[in-house]
DNA sequence: AAAAATGGCTACTCTGCGGTATAAACATAC
DNA sequence: GTATGTTTATACCGCAGAGTAGCCATTTTT
């Protein structure tokens, strides 16, 4: 019954060293589910897969996974978190370098673009199948969601302020570029027309273009 | 077997009248069945409706679906097509309209963006399910979005030409443009926090910044 | 009005998959 | 080496849902 946190940390309390590396096992095996399962998802959507698929990817059998998720919703909770999360992470870690609101947007939409590139399975699956989600979990990651654009917003506001950026309406014009980075993981194919680079290039400048004030020079 | 166009149009030759009014009520049945679909496809996903489900909602049975369409991946093939169809017959309707790049760039992303707030259902079960698409009708599909995409990236082609468009790469710069487009569907939300005219504009003119040449001035 | 054709429904099959009870294999402790 | 707990597999259940065979009702034809 690893999918407890709780038992997992009272034993780690109770027997350090082997309880330690133990749950350490534990959480990889976690993992490695999740990422398999996160492929077959991504490929044939969240429905169309059976666990048993994913238990034959890894080697194993169905009621292994059994014992580490406690049913398929799970999976497809934990990887739209994932999906959503990373890029929230990586939102604020740019957030917290200093900079002009310029050079904080670039930097955003650049490690944005990269982690959403890097992190295609999960990013997708949760842009796709957000209505396979139960209610509960569904109303998680949209907060989620909602806070990264909030942050996304509250840059732009700042911007706005300083005379750097062109936008009417922050919080709509944060949707647009959350919905064009978004757009990345649905459309970008790895080995495609386009490298990954061109494509953080031209998501950087089209979303300064999106924001730049009437009569700026480009870039 | 209604669904066999070449047996209806036989119908209709053989003996004008009484089958012309046959073939018309087949085809408003077939479209209100599509109709039906595609709402639950939208709202609970493709996997996870039932024909059943889409049969209650037309007060008639299972079968009955099943003597207008051949099965459950007819419909969504045709719920696909629909939604891209409609896009490129409008998006080719404005580019007929004679003006300038601007004037029918302008033209096109409002027109498209107004049929994909209509028609979010039909596109966003496109873009969604694309994945539960089998071979055939998969590529046929992506041939149509290719089709929409190149016509796009003519459009701001002849814009760099003249001049009112500063664009790197029109192919690539098409594409951020329909992800823009395509967005809205996924996004968008009947009587949500903005009008479908205020999501409109703003998509106007956010498309018109991503290709406003530096130094222009706003509109 | 009898015969034929059409259109839809009832009632079913059958497969595939989520989930589980239980046993086997393995490790750990004493 | 035996006892105890842990981890994984075998073998199953139940059910939902795609797809169908065949019947009844209604209309159309002659």
């Amino acid at each position: 019954m690893f999918y407890q946190r709780e038992d997992c940390l009272e034993k780690v309390k109770g027997k350090r060293g082997t309880a330690q590396l133990k749950h350490e096992i534990a959480a990889y095996k976690r993992r490695r589910i999740l990422e398999e399962a996160s492929h077959l998802f991504f490929t044939h959507g969240y429905e169309a897969t059976t666990l048993d698929s994913v238990a034959e990817q890894l080697h194993v059998t169905k009621p292994f996974i059994y014992s580490y998720y406690k049913n398929k919703g799970e999976l497809l909770y934990e990887i739209c978190q994932t999906g959503i999360q990373l890029s929230l992470t990586v939102l604020e870690e740019a957030l917290a370098v200093e900079g002009t609101a310029t050079e904080q947007l670039k930097m955003v939409v650049e490690r944005v673009a990269r982690i959403i590139i890097e992190n295609q399975r999960y990013i997708s699956v949760y842009l796709r199948e957000e209505k396979s989600l139960d209610l509960e979990d569904a109303r998680c990651i949209r907060d989620l969601r909602h806070n990264f654009d909030l942050q996304l917003s509250d840059l732009l506001e700042k911007g706005k302020r300083t005379g750097e950026f062109d936008v009417q309406h922050a919080s709509r014009t944060a949707i647009w570029v959350s919905g064009l980075l978004s757009w990345i993981a649905l459309w970008y194919h790895d080995g495609g027309r386009w490298s990954a680079t061109e494509v953080v290039m031209d998501a950087i400048t089209m979303v300064m273009k999106m924001v730049r004030p009437a009569g700026a020079a480009r870039g």
